[in-house]
DNA sequence: TTGTAGGCGTTATCAC
DNA sequence: GTGATAACGCCTACAA
């Protein structure tokens, strides 16, 4: 028994009767042990009800067995989006097939957070990144601290050293707009994502490279929320009555869109074409049914997992773009 | 710089010209040090870009510096009660005072969760239980491993082992019966909390103390959200169409038996009393206002803290019964 | 295959 | 006040 009155490998050692060196080696992996040693030890941990010091573990080199997660704007009603949702709960999934465990600090709003920042860098090892914004002065604080980031969405700013697994968000903001072009229009409008989230910078660069030339009176910018998707296009509206086609950066904003132009008379997509992102769950609710980029949720989850597991082995940072696919559906 | 490449105590003694004995102390408290000494560790301390590792801390005997949160059952809608809420963002700014962050395992719904019951008991110290069914076979198994852990509500069964705060909920119940039959109701129903959670129990056992006499059908339980109010108050309304009073175990309930009452015709309070618990937000926004115990949300906050600070100190499980009062509106 | 030093970064307890 | 030095519980060579 240990000073904290847990056990040790040591009280394991001698109920087994072999040396605490092998009752390590069976803890991990196993290798080079009797059966009969293995045995014995296996007996020896269940009925002394061993629990192994994390602490003492890490300390002797061992790798982490928590991931933090920490989501850098108030945005519930982002993790309440059944894609993204599903996204953490799958990576808690895989995670946990490895015994590591996903936590989040409780009531804070990420990395802003003083104390969360402070403790973050000292407490959690690898840290899964949401929306964090560019430039944002608590990742580059991590980033000093040398501590592995893993960041859903490129990492503005940090591409060499945070991990990333992100969609072609320029790509498929371009692929939607040239459809919109190709089915004939001319004034189309955008309800970019924030300026200061990558993708909000790369669908509205990629709705540059699709269009003809560049109007601000074309652009609005909104928070990725149902009410903010209202707002911008209430602002297009007034801004160039005479658009055709509206590329809203995420499916929960176009939702709103649609909304805002039914009530302004306009008819979708006879009058104005919508298009959407994400390929959320939403996308199927509306009327019409929303034209969107997929991004493969699946998959994206998948990387993730790999990422994340990457930095706990201890490796580099290393990133991965995953590709979009353009979904017809009725708004456009 | 140690083998992770992170900076010691070794590096900043000797940046400071000092023994790392020295550094140790003016990092705890710094009590037995020079002054010049201090100076030249505070100045090493900066110049160094010394980060605490907390593996060695707390395998060398310092205290913990996180907290677990657990809630046991899947109520986002019960977070989403400002007071709860309230609750724990007041708890999490006490704690992080002291330097302790307030973490919990992600998309999970508490320990009954089988890769959470495992790993928490590996890693977390002290643990802030939520919503702990009694005789949960998660919290037993918490309990057997000598996590330290506090809960909110009494948590019947480990009374001893576990810390709690909790509200006199069986009083609490009691004064707002005693006060229905005061006011002339004679057929006081029930809406009561889960039967497996102490509230639930607890409320429930109030009422039975003040009522004159108990009759089955004047019972029907919920899950404390508002729609199970809804349903347990139609079927009260089938079993016991009589019923001059209903005291609901939680505003959120009461909220909803107020609108099923009114569909059936029934004035509050005119035909019907009803009484809520627990003084939450909605209790004044629903029309009438509701009567109903109020629960002292700062102090439970003050005494959660108390608690959990206490565990971290080491110190064993201890309790608190805060008292209840009566808040006097329009619903009964 | 097995046992045994040595070390991980701190804290705490000693003499000095 | 200050500097050594022994834990803390575990992992990982290395030797046997």
């Amino acid at each position: 028994m240990s000073r904290s009155g847990r056990t040790t490998i040591y009280d394991v050692a001698r109920v087994a009767g072999v040396s605490y060196g092998t009752v390590s080696r069976v803890l991990n992996g196993g290798r080079s042990v009797s059966a009969g040693a293995r045995k014995a030890v296996e007996r020896a941990l269940v009925s002394t009800g061993y629990v192994p010091n994390q602490q003492a573990r890490r300390l002797a080199g061992a790798r982490p067995d928590t991931v933090a997660f920490l989501h850098c704007v108030n945005s519930d009603q982002f993790l309440a989006d059944p894609n993204v949702n599903g996204l953490l709960l799958d990576c808690r999934h895989a995670l946990g097939d490895h015994d590591i465990m996903m936590v989040a600090p409780v009531g804070t709003s990420g990395p802003a957070d003083v104390v969360t920042r402070k403790l973050a860098a000292q407490i959690f090892d690898p840290v899964l990144l949401f929306s964090a914004p560019t430039a944002s002065p608590a990742v580059a604080d991590l980033v000093d601290r040398d501590v592995p980031l893993v960041a859903c969405g490129i990492p503005l700013g940090h591409e060499r050293q945070v991990s990333y697994v992100s969609t072609d968000d320029r790509e498929g903001a371009r692929q939607l707009v040239s459809y919109l072009r190709s089915r004939g229009r001319r004034r189309i409008a955008t309800v970019a994502g924030p300026p200061d989230l990558p993708g909000g910078v790369q669908r509205l660069a990629g709705y540059r490279d699709a269009v003809a030339g560049f109007d601000p009176a074309l652009v609005a910018h909104g928070d990725y929320s149902y009410a903010s998707g209202m707002a911008a296009t209430e602002r297009l509206l007034r801004q160039a009555p005479d658009l055709d086609a509206i590329f809203v950066a995420s499916d929960m904003m176009a939702a709103g869109a649609l909304v805002v132009l039914e009530r302004a008379g306009r008819r979708v997509p006879e009058d104005v074409a919508v298009g959407g992102y994400d390929d959320a769950r939403i996308a199927t609710t509306t009327r019409p049914q929303l034209t969107t980029v997929r991004i493969p949720w699946q998959r994206y989850a998948d990387e993730l997992t790999r990422q994340l597991l990457r930095r706990v082995d201890g490796a580099g940072p290393s990133g991965v773009i995953l590709p979009v696919e353009l979904t017809i559906r009725g708004s456009a």
